[in-house]
DNA sequence: AATGAATGAGCATTCATTCAT
DNA sequence: TATGAATGAATGCTCATTCAT
């Protein structure tokens, strides 16, 4: 309905020119609405944004779970994820990562992106830990993860921007994710 | 001299609030110059933004650099080039990581972050090649060269915030560098 | 009815906090009925708050009028004069003086309040003719009057603020009053 | 200096349209100067009108002060004080009277009006009891002098707006002040 | 009769930027 | 050289007012 209306214009006016550069007018003018509107449903321009990564965010961790089948052997489970994030990113460039490079641009929503983030690393986390038949007790799960998500964003971004194919980044992913499973480095090493 | 106080003050402020939310009077005053000082050596808000983001990026890519003696044997070569990297990020917390982050606040600086992004990316798909013996042709260095580097960022972060400790974190990725070095996928799948 | 409940919210919170910082939407709540209720029965902003004004002067100048009682010898005249003024604004604090007040917040009621004041002046005015056994064609009974009603609402204002007793008041006034009705100043100058 | 060419226009418009219906712009314009430096010196529109208040109390105070030489007889004192303020408010009827009127458009003046007002109360508080050879321990001189401050209004309000003669007014209101200073009202009651 | 939904128009405030000295 | 003084141009936000139902 409206809500989503405002949103959808917001988002598509904040990923194009950034938080402090689009207007609160801006954002009325493509939603086809007035200002008014704007401010009786989210109160201020930073509500608004918040509400954007909020609903961004939201749909962004709910697709990607969704492609995930839990129920998989790992190596299924992990293609599948890699492929679902990806292609998340891949479909909804213009919404999702732009805001998502832009939510760091006022202090106002490291919180919310961090949230978000941490969400994305538990995720990845337990999936890390799922698909260690024996895990190393030496091994810092979580850190892995922060790296893995990190990567992932890295390669997201490449895929944002059209420079790279999803599944050609996809395949690295993988590749990457299931080397972060294996062993000790020491394992390799020699 | 004078330059790099004012770029000194730029930094600082620009990386405690942000690019858009520190004004210029807020510099002139934290460098102890005037307002019209900025604008005679740095000409516009903008390009006294880019001023301190080259600085800033040629530091940093000069500072690892220098920690890296490529004479090394791979394994040496690594681990010199992941510390010196992240001890740079835990010494200059306030100034780069922030700026880093700051840079994307307007469009304006896509350019020069993506560059300099990319010249890290090439310095690392370079230690890949370097450190890979018998180079699989279907290995995409540069994809993996991107991943790395953001698994870097993402746990330069986890550094710049003060959650993790230098060599904790070096560790990790030395270990994910390595794996990432290692042959093809299929190698480890069975 | 209906118009009497919203003039009672009105009057409660131009009251409370003026005329320009009411919102019709605090009016039409504290009525609990719906804006467009307002601007059907009143019109605009204006007309409610001029509406409001009418009924507080013809209350205020009715309830005064009716506490006199001008077959009475003056003496008594007087007093019952006084008190029926000065015990309506100490009931009626919050509503009356308060609006009389916010009147002067906008040019368009000058006219309300200057003639609600007149008519009080008028009354006054008679008064202190009829309480003059032999006028003095030299006094300006009118300009007294002015002056007595001046000096009526000053005092009428530190009772609405609760810093005096009404009777104390009362009785002050009637003092100034009867003494103004006294000869010309050369009688009492020697 | 620059400023009383500010506070000037800010006086002007306010006097003519009140304070809320007085913009910034208005202001700037007709100090012909720009907005900016409204708020560099004054820092806000309250400030701003907050500013005029003190300037044009402080002026009036000091104008009425001055015309009055305390070594007088009673009977000069009262007159000169009368006709040194009821020729201020002659003289100054834009900016004086209207502020004064505007002064109570916002709570946020409420303060500095009546801070204004109690000043002239005790000093014409002052002079009832200097003028007063046995004062009468039952008089409430205070209460008195806020009558006589409430008179003196009405008239100079009679006399801002032109609708009386200030030495007609002033002759009036020694006599009512003079009346005020003679003995117990039943002194006079027979 | 009554209102939820919507807006046009305006206003206070800020800031990058530039003269005049 | 260096700056105090000044401003044009925006922007976030509010509110009296009015449709469509």
């Amino acid at each position: 309905m409206r809500e989503q209306q405002m949103l959808d214009a917001a988002v598509q006016m904040f990923s194009i020119n950034g938080y402090h550069e689009t207007s609160m007018d801006a954002i009325a003018a493509q939603a086809e609405i007035s200002k008014p509107m704007l401010y009786l449903y989210y109160g201020s321009k930073e509500e608004l944004f918040g509400a954007c990564l909020d609903r961004e965010l939201a749909r962004f961790v709910e697709t990607v779970r969704a492609g995930i089948d839990f129920t998989q052997p790992a190596r299924d489970l992990l293609r599948t994820a890699v492929v679902a994030f990806l292609s998340y990113i891949d479909e909804n460039r213009a919404s999702w990562i732009v805001l998502y490079t832009q939510a760091t641009s006022s202090q106002a929503f490291a919180h919310t992106v961090r949230e978000g983030r941490e969400r994305m690393i538990d995720l990845v986390g337990r999936l890390l830990l799922s698909g260690t038949r024996h895990p190393d007790p030496d091994m810092d799960f979580d850190m892995m993860a922060v790296a893995l998500v990190g990567a992932g964003e890295a390669v997201a971004n490449r895929v944002s921007t059209g420079d790279t194919d999803v599944h050609d980044a996809a395949e690295l992913m993988i590749n990457l994710f299931w080397r972060g499973l294996k062993g000790r480095p020491s394992d390799h090493a020699h």
